[in-house]
DNA sequence: ACGAGAACCTGTTTGC
DNA sequence: TGCAAACAGGTTCTCG
């Protein structure tokens, strides 16, 4: 569900409710997401303080004072929001982690697929932890450029489109942006990936930028259920030149194509196969 | 070594 | 209307 444009709203949304407040309880109502919670995340985090909320590729991190930190991922189907002080909470069946804080907010951690992800890491040793190791470049940074991506891209032959959901190749994409900035790029996801050098991958580089910074603008996007933590809803799917739109005129101005839609590695890539090679 | 497909789990939408 | 199949924003494992 989440993409990278998602978890940045759900960053910003939790870090005016979060940082500078110190956890109270942290309850663990069901510790088997995609990975084991470790048995002592609950104790480990109560009573600190924390610091910043940030993050990294698609993972929330809570970084607490001392050196704590909480590393989450909404997986598929995951979902943060806050209840405020007095409002009741009135936990469901797949509310699995809430967070109180010493100002009365708890921020409840929902995931009905339960392919989310929590884990703990120590400060020092965030950057080698399991799950942030191989990371690619962050997209929006300057670790990111068309040579960069070029180099990450170079001898592969697998379709461009697997390879930019590839979170060591570049981090935070996921299907929706990916078909997005390949279509903002003029390349079929289908082109094998090691052909997107010098020109092709400056302009993918760029189309990559502008999709994921105009979608974070637009509070990410809304299919079902994404909803910012303070039930807001993203509105970027009104934005969207072709996923979801089999069948549909191109909208590029003098197209007369249609986007079509074809599966590759088992999920759905939505092109134009008329500006798109 | 690499890539396609299955698997993980639940909910919602689609089609007969 | 009812039920089954298909599909969903992610990631990892297995198999060829």
């Amino acid at each position: 569900m989440p993409e990278l444009p998602e978890v940045e709203t759900v960053c910003r949304g939790l870090a005016p409710v979060l940082e500078g407040r110190v956890l109270e309880a942290v309850t663990v109502r069901r510790p088997d997401l995609r990975f084991l919670l470790p048995p002592d995340f609950a104790e480990r985090l109560r009573g600190r303080r924390v610091e910043r909320i940030r993050r990294r590729a698609k993972f929330i991190l809570m970084e607490m004072a001392g050196g704590p930190v909480a590393i989450l991922h909404l997986g598929m189907s995951g979902r943060m929001r806050f209840v405020a002080p007095g409002e009741e909470l009135a936990p469901g069946r797949h509310d699995h982690l809430i967070f109180g804080t010493d100002h009365g907010y708890r921020v409840v951690f929902n995931d009905a697929r339960r392919f989310g992800i929590a884990a703990y890491a120590e400060a020092e040793r965030l950057e080698e932890h399991e799950f942030l190791a191989d990371l690619g470049p962050e997209p929006l940074s300057n670790a990111f450029s068309g040579p960069v991506l070029a180099a990450a891209l170079s001898g592969r032959r697998t379709p461009i489109k697997a390879a930019l959901l590839d979170q060591r190749v570049v981090a935070g994409l996921g299907n929706i942006y990916v078909c997005e900035a390949l279509y903002r790029a003029g390349l079929s996801p289908r082109r094998r990936a090691y052909t997107v050098q010098k020109g092709r991958a400056e302009r993918l580089a760029a189309a990559v930028r502008q999709v994921l910074t105009d979608a974070i603008a637009a509070g990410g996007t809304t299919l079902r259920d994404f909803a910012r933590p303070d039930g807001e809803l993203g509105y970027f799917q009104h934005a969207f030149r072709v996923y979801g739109r089999e069948g549909q005129d191109c909208p590029r101005e003098g197209c007369s194509g249609a986007v079509r839609r074809i599966v590759q590695s088992g999920r759905s890539s939505f092109f134009c196969p008329t500006c798109q090679r």
